[in-house]
DNA sequence: TATATTTGTATCGTGTTCGATATTATCTTT
DNA sequence: AAAGATAATATCGAACACGATACAAATATA
C-alpha cells in the first residue's frame, strides 16, 4: 500500500465507528429484555430526562434528523411507549409524550449503563480513562456539530 | 428524572455513537466525490493494504457481519470497484480482488482522513489528545471483541 | 394585508446493520 | 467411506441513517 494514512489502523474514524457498533452489540441483549432498540434507548433517555417535547428537540439532543427520528417515533408509539400529538399552540410541532408503560422502563432500564461500566473494568480501563474518553468524544462533537 | 446514570451526558455509549455519525457526515462530501459511502470507503481501504482477501477475513478486519458485508461487496462489484470469484483450493471462500477502477481511487482518497485532522487541529483537539483517543478506543475495541 | 421566507414535520429511496436461517463445501469421527 | 460437525457465504426481514424533497403552519417583509 502506498499510503500509510490510509492503513485502517491509523485511522480515528474507524475506532469510532467500530466501537460505537460494538458497545450497542454489547446492549442488545439488555435492550432486548425491555423490548427496545437502541435508538429507542437514547430516545426514551431524552424523554425519561425532559418530558413532553417536540420531535424537533428531540433530534437536536440525538443529534439525528427528522427522517431518521420521525419513523423511529412511530414505532415507539406502535408500541405503546409514546404519544405524538399537535401542540396546541404551534401547530407545526409535534409533542411526544411518555406513557405509563415508558415511564416504567426507565427503573429497569437505569441497570443497564452500569453493566457496561462494570464490564469495561474487567479490561485494564480505568474510570478516570472513561472520563477523558468521554471528554474528549464531546469536543468533537461539539466542534463538528458547530458550523 | 430518578435516576442520573441515565441522562444521555452521563453516557459513554452516546459521545461514541454521535461522534460516529458525525464524523461520517464529515467525509461524505469528500466520499460523494469518489462516488462511495463510508462503509465502502473502509472496505476499500481494507483491500488497499492487502488484495485479494476473502470476505471473511474483511468482515474480521471491520469488525462486521456476513450479512453486512456480502451485500456491501455486491454494490462494490455492481459499481465496477471489485471483483469477486470463488477460491479454486477452497470452494467455499469467495476472494475480493480490487479493479483497476478500484486501486485508482486510492491515492485520491489518500488525502481524506488529513482533511479530518486539519479539520480537528482547528478544535482545541491536541495530536496527543487524539492518539490517546485513538488507544482507549481500541482497548474498547479489543476487550469487547475477546469473547 | 398580501407575499415571501422560515420552521417543523413527514415521505421516499438508497444503503447499511444485524438476528435468524439456509446452503454448499470442507473437515472429523467412527 | 458414510455421517455428523464445522466453516464460509448468502438470503430475508426489521430497523436505522440520511439526502432530497414536499407540505402546512408560522413569521417576516414589503
Amino acid at each position: 500500500m502506498a499510503h500509510d494514512q490510509l492503513k485502517l489502523s491509523n485511522q480515528i474514524c474507524f475506532p469510532v465507528y467500530a466501537t460505537s457498533r460494538l458497545i450497542t452489540r454489547e446492549y442488545q441483549p439488555h435492550l432486548d429484555e425491555l423490548g427496545i432498540t437502541y435508538p429507542q434507548y437514547i430516545a426514551l433517555m431524552v424523554l425519561w430526562e425532559t418530558d413532553e417535547i417536540s420531535v424537533n428537540e428531540i433530534t437536536q439532543k440525538l443529534i439525528l434528523n427528522t427522517n431518521t427520528v420521525t419513523p423511529l417515533l412511530k414505532r415507539m408509539e406502535t408500541q405503546g411507549l409514546i404519544t405524538r400529538k399537535r401542540s396546541s399552540t404551534d401547530e407545526r410541532k409535534v409533542i411526544v409524550k411518555l406513557t405509563e408503560k415508558g415511564k416504567m422502563l426507565e427503573s429497569k432500564a437505569a441497570e443497564i449503563p452500569q453493566k457496561l461500566i462494570e464490564r469495561l473494568a474487567d479490561s485494564k480501563m480505568t474510570v478516570n480513562e472513561l472520563i477523558r474518553l468521554k471528554e474528549s468524544l464531546y469536543q468533537i462533537i461539539n466542534f463538528l456539530q458547530s458550523k
